[in-house]
Parts: C-alpha cells; structure tokens; sequence
DNA sequence: TTGAAAGCGCTAACAC
DNA sequence: GTGTTAGCGCTTTCAA
C-alpha cells in the first residue's frame, strides 16, 4: 500500500505538498501538483481515510441503526426502502454509511454510545426501534445528532422524521365510511410504536366525524405480524360479526387478515372490505388486492438523512420533517352489502 | 470524547498500562486492571477504533460491494436477503460492516481498488455485478480477498458462493415434463448473467433427458425484469401458440410472464403452466401461486462472509462453495391439456 | 508489573 | 510555493 510518503519521496517534495496537492489547495505550484497527481496515480496511491478521519476528527459517516435487521423484513422491505434512501442522499452528499445493527443481545453488550463512538460516526439514523427501548433514553441523552425514523421526539441533538399517521389513517377509514361501512374494525400494530397510537388516532378521527360511535372492542393488536393478525382476526370477526370492513395499521397485516376472513369463508371484497398501510409491493399482488395508503419508506430515509447533515453542518433548519400519504384504491375494499 | 489519555491520566499511571488492562493482556495487576475498568466506565470511554485501525494495520471491516442499490430491489430483495446474511455472519466474527455502493456514475470517478483502499476494508464481497462490468477485471488483479457472489470464479485473492443453477433450472423443467408437457419455453435473465448461463444449461439438459428438442427459438430474454418479461412472453407466445409451460429464470420475470398469458386470454395453470426460480415473496402470494426453485439469499451472503473471513484469517478452505435448492411446488403448475 | 518512546498515515500551523 | 514540526489516539517494542 502506496502512502503518502512514498508519493513525497518519488515526487521529490515533502508529505505536505503532497497533500496539499492532491486536496486541491490552491497554495501549490501547477507543474508540481501535476507531477504528484501522475506520481499517486502511478503508485496507485488512495489516501487513508482512516489516517484522515483521526487527524481531522471529522468521518463523514453517518451510520444507520437498525434494530432487527432480520430476513423477515423482507416481507414488508421498510428497512431496505429506508436503507436505499439513506444511502442514496448520503452518497450524494459525500457522506460514508456504515450499518449498525443490534438486537436485544447485542444492546447488552455494548450502549449506544459505544456503539457509535468506536465507530466514530457523525451523526445517527435510528430506525425499527421500539418506544420502550432502552436505547430510546441513552439517545436523547446522548450529544450524538440523531435522527429517528417514525418515532416524533425532538432535543438539541435529536430529530426524527415520520409521516402523517393520523391523516392517513384517517383518509383511510374515511373511505370505508363513505362505501357505507359502519362497522369497522381495526388491526394495529403495538402500544409501544408511535404510529400504531397515531393511526388510533385517526381511526377515531374519522368516526368521529362520520358519527360512528368508537368501539374499543373492534380495535385489536396484531404486533405487525401477519400471522397475529390472522389469529387476532379470526377472533375479532366471530365474536363481532356485524364487522363488515376492516382498516389495518400494516398492509402485512391485512393480508393476515384477509386470510383470517377467506377461512372463515367470507368472500372478499364483497363480505368485507379491507384497507392496510404502506403500501408493500405485495399488496398489489395479493387477491385481492389490497386498497392501502402510501408511504415511501425511501423519502422517510432519504429525508432523515437530508436532516441529519443539515444538523451535522450546522444549518439552522427545522428538525423534524412530516411526510405526506398517498390513497391508493385496489379491489380489496367495495361497497357495504351487509 | 474521553481519549486513552484522559483514563490514564486519571488512573494515575500510563496510557501503556490502560491499552493492556483495557485489551485483557495477562501482564497487569488485576488491582490496576479494576481500577482502570472503572475509571474508563466512569468517563464513559470508548476506544477510537480509527486510532486502533491505524497503528494495527486492521480494521476488522468488510465490504459489501452492491453495483446498483435501487429501491426496484426490494421486489425481489435479492440485496436484502444477502445483506442480512452478510450482516449475521459478520457480527458473530466480530467483523464490521461497510456497505459500499456503485453505479456506472459512481464508477467512473474511483476504481474499485480505490474504492476498498480508502476505507481500508480486509475483504469485499461482490454483488449485483454483471459479468462484463470493469470493476471484475480489477477485483481479479487486485489482491484485496473478494468473494463473488453468483460468479464462478476463483484466483488467488477471490472465491465465489452460488447456487447449483445448472441442477436448480434441471429440476424446474424436469418437472414441467413430468406434467405431460412438450413445448417448454424459456424465459432467460441476460447473457451478462453466469446464472442465466446456467439455468439455459439446465433446461437443456432436461430437455435431452426427456428426449425434447431443443428449438432456440423458444428461449427469450427478460432482463431480470417483471415489463421486459411481459412483453417478451407476450411475443413468445403469439409466435409459437403451441407451448403449454414456461421456465423462467426468475420469479419476477414469472409474474410478467404470467400477467402477459392472463392478458391474452389464457387460463393460468390450465393453458400455461409456469415455473420460476429465486422463491421470492411475491411467489407465494399472487394469483396463481407460483412453483419455483428456492435459493436461499440469506445462505449466499452468510456462506460468503464465511469464505471471505476464513481467507482473511489464512484458514486453507475451499474458496468456493456452491449451495443446493430446493423445488417447491405450488399452483403454477398444472399437468399439459393441451 | 509498569513506563517511555516510537510510529501508524495523514493534516495544519508556522516558518522560510 | 514549499518544508518543518507537531500531533490526532492508539499499540507495541524495549527497558526498567
């Protein structure tokens, strides 16, 4: 491996015209620079950045903290979307990404901090991490600039970036009202997920305001997870079986639940109308397919990562930013027969 | 941030002395030892491990190399499933993670010796990459240890893992020939592709063994992609009325296949039947369910990491490593009508 | 059992 | 324009 000693010796100048040279500086003679570029090329030269990092305290890395970085979240690709959406900005930005990933295992080893300090990363994205996490309180006391993805907290060193939850929710179980619904049920997710609370809350919202009285009992958690939202489902319609429509708080979970109901005999759409969230690629595969809401997990990524420079260079703007949703109308939600 | 030093410093005895009781060498009162621990723990130190990277000349990191990180992945979570291979195995051998990315830009401005030079990664793992890309050449003169992903081939300083596609794509039409079929087409990937290669190989094999003719003219190419695959078929299938199964190299290249038969009319498994290969998540959901050759991803980016550390750590193994599928029968395929 | 000193590859004051 | 020097935070000889 070429250094850039050996570029300095060849060039017959010292390491500090070396580096200037080749760092563009503007304090160096043209001829010479131009015969230290042929030289690194030459040797094949790549400055270090290690080297680099440790005498500038500055990486340019920013890392990305998955919590449960696991096979199954191909199912619904959150991780991946917001993966290319980090990547994607921060290469443009010039910025290094390094991948962190920890499980309950993991965070027993090693806090946070440690975690990003050894790695020296500049600045965080935090994403899948649940609110009862202990992370949770080691990043808002951390000096560490974060991002958190889907999880609204804000300090002098945290931001987060989500999208409307309530809206979407709300435009979502809006449109099952004006197919005539008034029995609808609800899948969320889990009590310790910010959007499971806000997608409640636009559920209600949208009751409310059709004068559908809220009933606590057709609210039911499926953690997220296909299968408990089958089990879950397959309760909930026996025991409620004037249920006609269905707004689930993940579009894997409506597929659990539009399986619950194909068991149960029920045609689709016409014995019950279901309508999910966030728009997986599977929920335009899936019979039917589903009616969800959009959200794009990329822009999530894409714009936590925009955030978190911004914060890194010291630019003085908002940090938090509020996404918007898109309705997306599929075959899996018609008008109410009962 | 709290430097060797300042534990030193602070412990009363030299930076020396806190590198070896911090390191767990035996050389080291276990009085001292305590002492430091607690003292690093009270200032909340964590070593550098830029610092530490620098003098040891190791960084215990890993590349994974992805050429084209696009959200259009996560149909197939190809990179995915490989990253969370690569991710598991790599934390279990204490090895960092970098994810480095390129495209035709990107590459343009850095060779991939530059590339891995910089950042000062031990061993890289290649994936995505089409066999007539450049950054190949230079991955087989570089000495960086590599490990190639789905390409076949071996050199001082790089192995590969793949799946068995010659057996996997032998299956797949062996069993369509069970079925009773005769005019078997095929949809293949490209011919930058050592996978599409081997699968046309595969199919060939099946066909003699079951004394089919080979007519070349029933095999197409689909890109790897869901629209280059639809339109292809749909041509295909205008032009040789007579096939009643196809075998495409890709699941997703399965759906476009079948999306194009649906729209000209045919009943899906009755008129066409249809096997892919990959296993993706989609196959199990759509309409008519899909029969494929399963690979696993996962195993591919795990078993990589595996041959890449053993090399990094001069275990004398086998550089190569070539993983079975597995045939998994689903609703796509039907016994011939025709 | 501990410490002093050198050095990993690089950048940045400060001279000249 | 260019070189000298110091130092980033750490590990590792070599002495003591």
């Amino acid at each position: 491996m070429a250094t850039i000693r050996d570029v300095a010796k060849k060039a017959g100048v010292s390491v500090t015209t070396v580096s200037r040279a080749l760092n563009g500086y503007s304090d160096v003679n043209e001829k010479t620079r131009e015969k230290i570029k042929m030289i690194a090329q030459e040797l094949n030269y790549s400055p270090s950045l290690l080297a680099r990092s440790l005498v500038m305290k500055k990486t340019k890395t920013i890392g990305l903290l998955v919590s449960g970085l696991r096979i199954e979240g191909s199912k619904d690709n959150f991780t991946f979307e917001v993966l290319c959406g980090v990547n994607d900005c921060a290469g443009e930005l010039g910025y290094e990404l390094v991948l962190i990933s920890t499980d309950s295992k993991k965070q027993q080893e090693k806090t946070y901090n440690q975690l990003c300090k050894e790695r020296k990363v500049e600045g965080v994205i935090l994403q899948g991490i649940k609110t009862d996490d202990p992370y949770l309180d080691e990043v808002l006391k951390s000096d560490i600039p974060c991002i958190l993805i889907d999880i609204p907290i804000e300090s002098d060193s945290v931001g987060y970036v989500t999208t409307d939850n309530k809206g979407g929710a709300q435009t979502a179980v809006q449109h099952l009202s004006d197919l005539g619904h008034k029995h609808i049920g609800m899948i969320n997710g889990h009590s310790q997920a910010f959007v499971s609370r806000e997608r409640l809350a636009g559920y209600q919202a949208a009751l409310k305001k059709n004068d559908i009285p809220f009933n606590k009992d057709y609210v039911i958690n499926g953690a997220f997870l296909e299968e408990t939202a089958e089990v879950e489902t397959t309760k909930l319609l026996k025991q409620h079986p004037e249920i006609t429509a269905l707004f689930c708080a993940s579009d894997l979970m409506a597929m659990g639940a539009m399986r619950a109901a194909k068991k149960m005999g029920k045609t689709l759409p016409n014995d019950l109308s279901v309508v999910g969230y966030d728009n997986i690629i599977l929920s335009a595969y899936s019979t039917p397919s589903l009616t969800t809401i959009a959200q794009s997990r990329y822009k999530l990524g894409f714009e936590a990562t925009t955030l978190l420079t911004n914060m890194l260079e010291g630019k003085a703007e908002e940090k938090n930013k509020v996404l918007q949703t898109t309705f997306i109308k599929r075959e899996s939600s018609t008008e109410n027969h009962g």
